[in-house]
RNA sequence: GCCCAGAUAGCUCAGUUGGUAGAGCAGCGGAUUGAAAAUCCGCGUGUCGCUGGUUCAAUUCCGGCUCUGGGCA
């Protein structure tokens, strides 16, 4: 297909306050295009302050979607991001517009571009019951999946459980559903752009630490206490800044243990998030903004 | 001024019945397929406060000094 016609995009990766949104606006100005969000955590309404989501007068700037488009009390995951992503990029291209995939997940980036098995929806049951088994998830799995159970540490409940909610909901085991699944990368035959903002990791801390001071003069508090009650294991409750900051209106810890320990793993999901793109992510062109 | 307790990794501490030491956290490296801002794995040389003494050997025992807590005046 020559290139002329096919269809563009344009991806952006990086660590937390790097400034990819800052990039997304200013490209989204230039080429007429449309910001479409690769955040886990700013796909949550609630969640606006703490997941340094765009502000008002940026949104207003150019057009963004999938920001704070989901209440936290759903159970969102990469399946219905990459859902919901297709088709705005989609309608992007209806309109002759350029989709610009902002932000810091990186597996929601590797779903984009690798696909993903087409595992179905698990029933809430099945899920309860496996996020509340309190016997030895490891021996469970090795007798229902011995290869999935090979393959993990017997520490990673979180992997544990999926691959045990899998077969028992589906019949089917995780490797087979995988190995199933055709290569469905979405990007195939699209011409994309792939943009890493890098910056160097002492500079990424300091920006990060000082950026979660500017969160709590906005009001983070205010948002973590609005907050519905959910159980601590939804994924918007596990967001940075939302356990310090609940734990410090609960008079468990005092503001300043609060925000020392959100700065803390600020500063390790910044790590993770740089392990990640320098292993899984070759091919990316590397930007460092001024 | 006197008495007591401390002084060991960047931080909080454990330990060595005398043979130069190890946990948690931080930090660093890695993994990552529907919770991913999640979850998991790996990495520990540091004048054992300073200074004398005893000893083949002292971070460990003894003396002195310095500093930090607490108590008594």
């Amino acid at each position: 297909m020559p290139k002329s016609i096919q269809k563009p995009a344009v991806l952006i990766a990086g660590p937390t306050a790097s400034g990819k949104s800052a990039l997304a606006l200013k490209l989204a100005r230039d080429r007429d295009g449309v910001i479409i969000n690769a955040d886990s955590m700013q796909v949550y309404r609630e969640l606006r302050i703490l997941s340094a989501r765009p502000s008002a007068g940026e949104e207003a700037q150019a057009p963004h979607r999938l920001y704070g488009h989901v209440s936290g009390a759903e159970d969102y995951s990469v399946g219905r991001w990459l859902a919901d992503a297709k088709l705005e990029m989609q309608a992007c291209w209806a309109i002759g517009k350029l989709p610009i995939v902002v932000g810091g997940t990186g597996l929601y980036f590797m779903a984009l571009q690798g696909g993903l098995a087409e595992i179905p929806a698990i029933p809430l049951d099945v899920r309860d019951k496996w996020r509340g088994f309190d016997g030895d998830l490891h021996a469970e799995l090795h007798k229902r999946d011995p290869m999935s159970a090979t393959k993990l540490n017997p520490a990673d409940k979180q992997r544990l459980i999926r691959a045990l909610e899998v077969v028992d909901a589906t019949g089917k085991t995780l490797g087979e559903w995988q190995a199933d699944a055709v290569s469905n990368s979405f990007l195939n035959d699209i011409n994309v752009e792939r943009l890493f903002v890098d910056v160097p990791r002492e500079a990424l801390y300091a920006r990060a630490e000082q950026r979660f001071d500017q969160m709590l003069q906005q009001g983070a508090l205010a948002e973590v206490e609005a907050l519905p009650a959910l159980v601590p294991t939804q994924p918007m409750m596990k967001a940075i800044g939302v356990p310090e900051l609940l734990s410090c209106l609960g008079g468990e810890t005092s503001l300043p243990d609060a925000i020392t320990s959100a700065k803390t793993n600020t500063r390790n999901y910044i790590k993770r998030q740089l392990t990640w793109w320098r292993g899984q992510m070759q091919g990316w062109t590397a930007l460092t903004p001024d």
